[in-house]
DNA sequence: CACCAGGTACTGT
DNA sequence: ACAGTACATGGT
């Protein structure tokens, strides 16, 4: 069991936040379980201190929960107004995590217009389909398939991905064909343009889920995933101001995008984070039916 | 039955 | 470049 130092980190929100979709929580023991390409790590925090224990020596936490992010500095840097420090506030800690870029790629394509637990089984049918069977600490899963264990189109349509399947089936090719221009040092030396132009190239891959893709794995902390609930937040938020940076054109989902990276700069990334885990965790209005009165 | 879900690809303008 | 539309699947 190691235990390291992790302040200015939460570990429920950045686990829960939608980052990555292959973890549970045991309220029994405190301890949370995230499956990572072939690996298996417990972790708890309490307090500054994170409790870990890894199936796999060389998964690097810190590096994987993004403990190397300069968080006051980015925390100063997106706090922009009241509307987003007051979500910062509520989920101080979270963190942009960095992910395995084909595993990241893979789940959000198959995230892409569907919803977050039908996505978790989708994610789970492949790994049991084609993963290898893994086992730690009383927790039997399996591992997320390399790309070049999905070779069998027709046993991945039955994963339930719809038409899905195609689009991950032709990632993985590119994925696993052996050059190395999706992996991590050769996407950091683009841009974060030339890094999303070249996402998009990939079937499946457009403008939000390249974007979640470079903030959660390639460490493009500028990059500004919009989706229908960010758009609803930003236009709740900002709409003045996106009207005004729309400059009479539509506030498109890629017109938000725009407006959030130049507003909130560099770390553009970590305030979409936080606004997203703030408007999924906020009280929504129930849509039961009304209660008759007495 | 209609509607929704961390959108994308394709088409026509 | 931008607006419309079809799209698999499963839950409410």
């Amino acid at each position: 069991m190691g235990i390291i130092n992790a302040s200015d980190f939460n570990l429920k929100a950045t686990i829960e936040s939608g980052q990555l979709f292959r973890h549970s929580y045991d309220s029994r023991s405190g301890f949370y379980a995230v499956i990572a390409g072939d690996s298996v790590a417990r972790l708890r925090q309490e307090g500054d201190k994170l409790q870990y224990d890894c199936s796999n020596s060389d998964f690097g936490v810190a590096t994987f929960f993004g403990l190397n992010h300069s968080y006051g500095e980015l925390i100063k840097s997106i706090s922009k107004d009241e509307k987003i420090t007051a979500a910062i506030n509520r989920h101080y800690g979270l963190r942009i995590l960095q992910q395995s870029p084909w595993e990241c790629t893979a789940s959000f394509i198959i995230s892409s217009f569907s919803n977050i637990p039908r996505i978790r089984q989708c994610i789970g049918k492949v790994a049991a389909a084609f993963g290898d069977s893994i086992e730690f600490d009383g927790i039997r899963d399996f591992s997320f398939p390399q790309p070049q264990q999905i070779s069998n189109f027709s046993k991945l349509k039955k994963c339930g991905l719809g038409y899905r399947a195609k689009y991950l089936f032709e990632t993985a090719k590119v994925f696993g064909s052996g050059n190395y221009e999706y992996s991590l040092p050769q996407m950091r030396k683009l841009s974060y343009a030339e890094a999303k132009e070249k996402m998009m190239r990939l079937p499946g891959v457009g403008e939000k889920v390249a974007d979640c893709i470079l903030l959660f794995s390639y460490g493009f902390l500028e990059a500004f995933p919009v989706d229908v609930w960010i758009q609803r937040a930003m236009l709740g938020n900002y709409g003045s101001e996106i009207n005004s940076f729309a400059a009479g054109r539509k506030p498109s989902e890629k017109v938000v995008a725009g407006f959030a990276r130049s507003y909130f700069g560099e770390y553009a990334g970590y305030a979409q984070q936080f606004l997203y885990h703030d408007a999924r965790t906020s009280p929504r209005i129930s849509r039961a039916a009304p209660v008759p009165l007495p």
